[in-house]
DNA sequence: CGATTCCTTTTACAAATGTTAAATAATCAC
DNA sequence: GTGATTATTTAACATTTGTAAAAGGAATCG
């Protein structure tokens, strides 16, 4: 649990009462590459911290599987849309490399807020990050060109070198012919 | 401030003196058509209401005006990611008809916080909504065509009806011409 | 190890969208 | 109202991205 308060340290720090009290809506869990964490149609009602390991969380549009978020060490993965509206997700998460991960029980965390406001604190702060974080993916997408975003990935070398390309140019909104085509300009 | 409080109690209710806290931190304020609410490299410190007309959250990609955002009555106007980082936004606010608004004090609004939760929680449970609705217009803008995404815009009339084109298609993701072709279709 | 499956690249062609420029149409300011 | 400005449409052509099919590589499983 060390690493996951480590992560929580970073937004706001926490009493030891209110760690005690998150330690008890946790338990650690191990999972296998190609795993599916938690299926489609499935109501999101947990949190997942990466201790190691990658996932992603991916859906079907015509048929055809598109990523849209992939996540490593020391970060969360969340359908969040399920979990603030209580909808079943038409997103699934799968493990894509072996992962030892924290979960996190929301319905158990979100009773704690009325106790603990320091929780609900540190849960809106982490969640303010991520819809910053969505935001400025919004702007990528629509407003630069698959080249430049594919350029941008360059920066995240982990995305790069352990993550299928093809997994890749549907995280980039193209199809994996058309990555093809943008990393053979480069050679 | 009977809309504004209106527009609360549909995320979470608030006592009177809550209320009360919360009005200390308002003003309403009237604008004219054109008129630029808050320029670019500002950073943001004030979350409108939008009592009656209509805005736009705009900024410039390569010289180009890009729509990102349009907001109507009854609904908050803010530039989220300018507001959670403290950074200076790249984006501006422009009134599209004339407004009239209500100015949320944001320094203020958040010191009102450790003294009520309740305030805290409503503004979280706001943000989560529009962190839900920015990762629609996401998947929206990623896996639609654009004339699929002209077609789901048709149900808002709202927008189709008191926005020039030439903001919907950078909205949309598109040129002008583009947006223009599709529309010649449907005739 | 060998066979199978999955991943990635390449090719040829089709479709969608962008760019530039010009023509209309609508709106605004005086 | 009228002239000037702004918004929208149309056209022709260029570029980007998609689709389908095939082939070569890499990884996996028994």
């Amino acid at each position: 649990m060390n690493e996951l308060f480590a992560y929580f340290d970073q937004f706001y720090p926490q009493t030891p009462e209110a760690k005690l009290a998150l330690a008890g809506v946790c338990n650690v869990i191990f999972l296998k590459k190609g795993e599916i964490l938690q299926p489609i149609g499935h109501t999101c009602k947990t949190i997942y911290f990466i201790k190691s390991g990658v996932a992603r969380i991916y859906y079907y549009k015509d048929g055809t599987d598109i990523t849209e978020y992939f996540a490593f060490e020391n970060n969360l993965i969340v359908r969040v849309e399920s979990l603030f509206t209580g909808m079943p997700s038409k997103k699934a998460i799968q493990i894509l490399e072996d992962a030892e991960m924290v979960a996190i029980q929301a319905t158990s965390l979100f009773e704690l807020y009325d106790t603990f406001p320091r929780i609900e604190r540190l849960f809106r702060l982490i969640f303010e990050a991520a819809h910053v974080e969505t935001i400025h993916r919004m702007e990528s997408i629509q407003f630069h060109t698959a080249e430049e975003r594919y350029q941008a990935l360059l920066l995240h070398p982990d995305i790069i070198q352990r993550i299928p390309l093809k997994h890749i140019a549907s995280y980039l909104g193209i199809t994996q012919v058309s990555l093809s085509r943008i990393r053979a300009l480069r050679r």
